[in-house]
DNA sequence: TGTACATCAGTGAACGCGCGTTCACTGATGTAC
DNA sequence: TGTACATCAGTGAACGCGCGTTCACTGATGTAC
């Protein structure tokens, strides 16, 4: 076998963990069965205790996949914007609108934020989860945060906000924004809102 | 019996609905039990199913008494916060001000939104319970967009922003702030993205 | 190149427990006459 | 004021189904010598 290609089980594996986001973000955790996964996979039930030692696994299992699929995300998405910028402010509204635009660019919109999803079921969890959440969230704290300090430098703030609670706004703002789209089911919604957003951060740098 | 004082089956009614939210906000609706719930009020399960025909009629309840008493909060709390100031942007600033004071004042943080928790867990409910969280989101929408409208009228706003993107905002934040706080454990992170919202607003009809 | 063994990726059957729901009943309170 | 009946707010026992988990096994692939 190629060993380029990933293994048969990891393969296996994979697809569960796709599968369960999905039930997941659609109808929580502890409504979302084993038998539910193995049948859309195609394995018995026997075959998912070999992947994951109990669902308590596949829930930490799930969770780190998202948030380093999240953070590769960011990762590139800006690292893009900053190559046709070497400003750190126009390089984010640059950042800002591809994210926007990858947002509405989603076919059925954005399927969900599994950190919003465990937040929202915390008590069906163990402490490691949740302090995988906790430490993803100030993760991006942390990220924007930086960011915003690096264009604080060049550009001092014309609004009293403080630099901590935009980084926030962020994350507080894509959570928000998945909900309201989902809830008023108008993809538009999200992106709309990160928009919004630039405008806040372009009248904070920038001024009117 | 005094008429005034709720019937003896209304107030054990209230009281399954007071256990419920709490557990369907920490542990998602499937996962909370009606053995549970009984367990707590002291009733047995035959008692449950004398207040409510099934488990689908406790989440409409639920979600309905939620929107309701949301609704009622914001109608005294920014009628309050008028009748300081004739001037709506003033009246709202102030409205966004006891706003932010009153999330600040719960004493372990807020308990989380009803409609985000429904909302990741659509696929458990019927489409009735999905038409009344779709309403209520759209109901905040015409809320606040009517106060930008009555706002811009005297204050034509500084920054190209759609009011209905704006009004959506408020929402978005609450929610995302309420996850964040949540997540991060921390209380003060909801209040401060009030905050920082309310810096908008000024930012937006006043200038910098 | 062949053989022995180990690991991988599962299968199949059985388990017990908790869950939502049903049904026939009951004792206390309220109402009509 | 007393009696008959109706409604309210539950009780108690039983149900079957689906769920997560366990355990002994297996056939295919990989590795050592």
């Amino acid at each position: 076998m190629d060993g380029a290609l990933p293994k048969r089980g990891a393969e296996t594996r994979e697809r569960l963990l796709e599968v369960a986001e999905r039930s997941v973000l659609d109808k929580g955790f502890a409504a979302t069965s084993i038998d539910e996964l193995i049948a859309a996979v195609g394995i018995t039930k026997s075959g998912f205790f070999y992947h994951f030692k109990g669902k308590e696994e596949l829930a930490t299992a799930l969770l780190q996949r998202y948030i380093d699929q999240e953070d590769e995300l960011l990762d590139t998405l800006f690292q893009r914007a900053d190559e046709l910028h070497e400003d750190p402010l126009h390089g984010f509204l640059v950042g800002l609108k591809m994210f926007a635009e990858m947002m509405a660019d989603l076919p059925g919109g954005h399927p969900g934020c599994m950190v919003a999803s465990v937040c929202y079921q915390e008590n069906l969890f163990n402490s490691e989860v949740r302090e995988l959440n906790r430490e993803a969230v100030l993760a991006w704290r942390r990220r924007f945060r930086e960011r915003f300090d690096l264009i604080a430098e060049r550009y001092p703030p014309r609004l009293p906000v403080d630099l901590d609670a935009l980084a926030d706004m962020v994350s507080a703002l894509v959570d928000g924004g998945i909900i309201i789209s989902k809830v008023v089911r108008d993809r538009h919604v999200l992106p709309q809102q990160i928009m919004l957003f630039r405008e806040y951060v372009r009248a904070i740098f920038l001024g009117a």
